[in-house]
Formats: C-alpha cells, sequence, structure tokens
DNA sequence: TATATATACTTGATAGATTAAGTATATTGC
DNA sequence: GCAATATACTTAATCTATCAAGTATATATA
C-alpha cells in the first residue's frame, strides 16, 4: 500500500465516523422516542422552515434523498400524527408537510437525546476544536 | 430555536455531509467498476489486512455492520471473483475472505477514481485545512 | 392558444441491510 | 471431561430506500 491522498483518507474517515455515530443516534432515539435519525431530521428542518412547513421535495434535498423516499417516511409519521399534510395556494401540485404540536413535543423531547448522545459520541473533540471541526465541516 | 450546543450541530453536519459524499462516491464507483462503496470499502480493509484476508467478523466491525450484512454483501462479490474464501486453520467457526488478483486490479482501478472523486467533492478545503479536518476526524 | 417540456408527487417492483433464529465450533468453569 | 456459555457464520422474514413509470399541474415556446 503506496501512501494516499489526503482526500481519499478523509471521505473513508467521513464515511466510517459518520456510520458508527448516526447509528447510536438511530438507536438511541428509536429506543427512547420511537422515531428514527432521519425522521428527527424532517422535524428538525421542518422546526426551522417558515410556518413550520415545507415541501416534500425540498425535504428530499435537504436530507439528500428521493422524493419517493420522503412520501415513504412521512406515511407512518402522519400515521402516528406528528406531522400533517397541507396545501399549497399556489401549487396544486405540491403536498406540504407541516409539523403538528404533537411533533413538536417529540422534536424537543428528542433534542435533549440527541444532544446528550452526540456529546457523548463526540467527547474526544474538545470545546476548541469544535468549532474548527464545525467551520470545517460545514465549509464542504 | 434556541441555539444548540456544537456536538448537535457537528452530529447534524456529519450525517447530511456524510450521506451526500457518499451518494456521489457510490453511484460513480458502480458506474464504472460496478462495484459500490460499501464493497470498495471490503476491498481496501483486506489490501491493507495481513495475507490480504480477514474474518468476516472483522470485515463487518470495520464497517460498522452486522455479519449477516457482510455474508450478503460478499455472495455477488465471490460470484464475481473478486473475493474468496479460505479456511482457518485455527478455528473451523470462521470462513475468511482473501482478495483475488482480479479484485486487486479492481481495487487499484477503483482507487483511482475514488481518488479523483474525493477531491473534487472536497476542493473547498485546501491542504493546510484538510490535515486538521483529517486529523479531528480520525480523533473521534 | 396550443403544444412541449418541466416539476411535484405517488406507486409498483427491486435491492440492500437488519433482526431473530438456527447451526457449528470453541472456550470456560465446575 | 462435560455441561454451559460464547463466538462465527448463515438464512428467513422484514423494513427501508431506490429506480422506473405514471399522474397531475405548471411553465415555456412557437
Amino acid at each position: 500500500m503506496e501512501k494516499e491522498p489526503i482526500c481519499s483518507s478523509i471521505a473513508k474517515s467521513l464515511w466510517i465516523n459518520s456510520a458508527v455515530i448516526s447509528k447510536h443516534l438511530d438507536n438511541s432515539l428509536g429506543a427512547i422516542h420511537g422515531i428514527g435519525l432521519a425522521e428527527y431530521m424532517v422535524l428538525l428542518n421542518l422546526m426551522q422552515a417558515p410556518n413550520r412547513s415545507m415541501r416534500r421535495i425540498d425535504i428530499a434535498e435537504a436530507l439528500g434523498r428521493t422524493a419517493s423516499g420522503i412520501t415513504r417516511m412521512l406515511m407512518p409519521m402522519e400515521k402516528i400524527g406528528v406531522v400533517a399534510k397541507a396545501t399549497s395556494e399556489r401549487d396544486a401540485r405540491v403536498s406540504l408537510v407541516r409539523i403538528t404540536p404533537a411533533g413538536e413535543t417529540i422534536f424537543s423531547d428528542a433534542s435533549t437525546t440527541f444532544e446528550q448522545k452526540a456529546e457523548s459520541l463526540l467527547k474526544n473533540i474538545d470545546g476548541r476544536k469544535a468549532e474548527t471541526f464545525l467551520t470545517l465541516l460545514n465549509s464542504i
């Protein structure tokens, strides 16, 4: 094995670290709050969106998924009442997704779990390094 | 939305960036070399292992997958001849996985694609930052 | 205005990964 | 040495995400 380019090393490390961390977060959120990591990310995006609602296609874009995947992911979320459908007045094609009050409660509780777990998983990164790390991540 | 803890921000950014980058790498490797990103990672681990062979359980550990997932992933890889089975002399339970000469060729070709694509995806991270970034990633 | 193209979403078929359960072999503790 | 437990792997059932194709609506072009 010759030494490899730094970008390759970064991509590989990013891949495995993200896989491990995501699995832990997904398991914790699932066990305690009954939603997966991807579902949590949907709620997070909705909470930050104007009117707490988004088009399905924009959720897909934000999560790096397909529109089809979002349709399927949202079905059970509607069923348990954390999100609800709404129509767009401007465009009859779009089916808006809105977070419900019940969804906001679950999101708030899940955020506590998420934060605790994230901190424990990233305990090797101290405060000063963390800032640098986040800046680098966001510059990708 | 109140401001959130830095570890949460890092976990989220890690999740979405890794998802997007992995999808690009997976698509490129698949289109050009007929193997996915996970398969490439298996070959990479085998290339770095003593005797270019590993136990299935150790591949699972290295990739953050289950033993079952590895069994299923390796089946088509054996079929196309990039890896082969071998037995352990010490432990009759284990089924060793060895990379074949054909697999080494594919790995070598795929590495070129991987490097080019990784560099293009991470072009916003310059050389100096890249070192810092990799160090931080590896310290997780 | 009519037609072609693009966009937003859904649905059926398919592939990949997991969990749970089962088999075979090793190791541990009386 | 033997029973109990642990480890390595496989297989069946299930779940989730994707692609491809289809529907409905909007926008662009001629």
